[in-house]
DNA sequence: TGTTTAAGCTCGATG
DNA sequence: CATCGAGGTTAAACA
């Protein structure tokens, strides 16, 4: 476990700069708090005036310039951004993340750099429990929660429009199964409406399974001749 | 601008508890690294098992876990969580994020608090340039790019199954606008269709406004009879 | 509070 | 490469 150096106020702006660089290049995550601009354009466009500000930079590319009041940041650039760290006329330490396709790049002019922490990240998968894939796993194992007489054929069936979460036949009419893990919205109806529409056969069922749904999204559902099928993350859980 | 004490070496558990919850409450950005395990449950469930990370406080309550390989935290808990920080029987420093609606917590045990930063944040409000409203002003400005003799009615045209982006006519038949700021996918064609199905009117005319479409998509919109047309949101900025 | 939608959505899987 | 779909989506706008 590493820590390398992290900037002091004592250190020149050059000596944060490669302090920055190094730590990047060996790996580590560099969190950067100062006063900075930040400049990204790209699929859109966005300016942040001088302000007292956290930036991450990660191994794999990518940067983040922290909100204060939200969990997404003010600006990114995602991963293979391209980092690199300059020192402009004005003695500003810059920190650009460029990348392409789409071409799009950020800019962070730091004013002053107060602090700085470099630290080695514990690479690990995170899994999740209660997933929708979960719940698939769980209704091709207990099909009868669908309703009577339903054989489940098939996880994750790819049509011309798209992948039907679970497909079936009740009988000689197909199923089309349609599944989220939350509460099921007009969106979810719409989906399920293309794949049934995409199956050619008037007599195609659909089934949207999920732990609740929206009043809206009920109407809806009734409208096609749907079926809703409750069914909760938190029950699939072992 | 104030950078209150941050945590060092020589800090024991206790005061560095004290200096987190302090800086916390005085409205600070409160950013911890050191080893920990994180552990979240609620709408779902998830474990990182002991490791290096970076854990950001935020004042309105949010907290993230970063990962160091993707813009996404690993871990997180939204806005108006509520933050507390203690030790446990082993020395561990313990901070939790709580929240009802849904009810789920985020448990935060740090082993080792190795470095943090303390700052406060800039308030800012980030506009962006060249969002789906932008398009949506700049076709209301001009509405011949749509198509011959189309009387634009309405923006965000309220129906029972969500909002209209863009309603009008042309001549006697109802024209129903759906905007997207990117390559339009075969949800964006459903999400039309829900509008013009919901307009009692077997005359509605469905145009799609991006910058571009994908094959399957604008098979599907062949087969709906709706129109494309080609709007980049880099186009509408000015 | 509940619902719908946009988002520079991100990210992973798959063809 | 493009495309589709999930996401603990988040966050905002509106009823």
């Amino acid at each position: 476990m590493s820590y390398s150096e992290d900037i002091t106020p004592e250190d020149s702006i050059k000596e944060s700069a490669n302090k920055i660089l190094n730590a990047h290049i060996s790996g580590d995550v560099v969190v950067v708090v100062g006063v900075c601009t930040v400049d990204y354009s790209g699929r859109a466009a966005k300016y942040l005036d001088i302000g007292n500000r956290c930036v991450t930079i990660n191994p794999d590319g990518s940067l983040l310039v922290n909100s204060p009041k939200s969990v997404k940041p003010q600006c990114w650039q995602p991963s293979d951004a391209e980092i690199s760290v300059d020192i402009n006329e004005d003695n500003d330490l810059i920190i650009r993340a460029d990348r392409t396709s789409p071409e799009e790049s950020l800019v962070v002019i730091f004013e002053d750099v107060v602090k700085s922490i470099h630290y080695e990240p514990t690479e690990d998968e995170v899994t999740v429990d209660g997933s929708e894939d979960e719940m698939h796993k769980y209704i091709m194992r207990n099909p009868s929660i669908l309703g009577e007489n339903i054989d489940v054929v098939e996880n994750e069936k790819e049509v011309s429009t798209g992948k039907i979460d679970i497909f079936g036949y009740k009988n000689e009419s197909p199923v089309v199964v349609e599944v989220k893990r939350r509460k099921a919205q007009l969106k979810h109806i719409d989906q399920l409406k293309r794949y049934v529409d995409t199956i050619d056969d008037t007599n195609t069922i659909g089934i949207l399974v999920a732990p609740d749904i929206t009043e809206s999204a009920k109407e809806l559902l009734k409208k096609h001749n749907y079926r809703f099928v409750s069914l909760s993350p938190i029950q699939v859980m072992d």
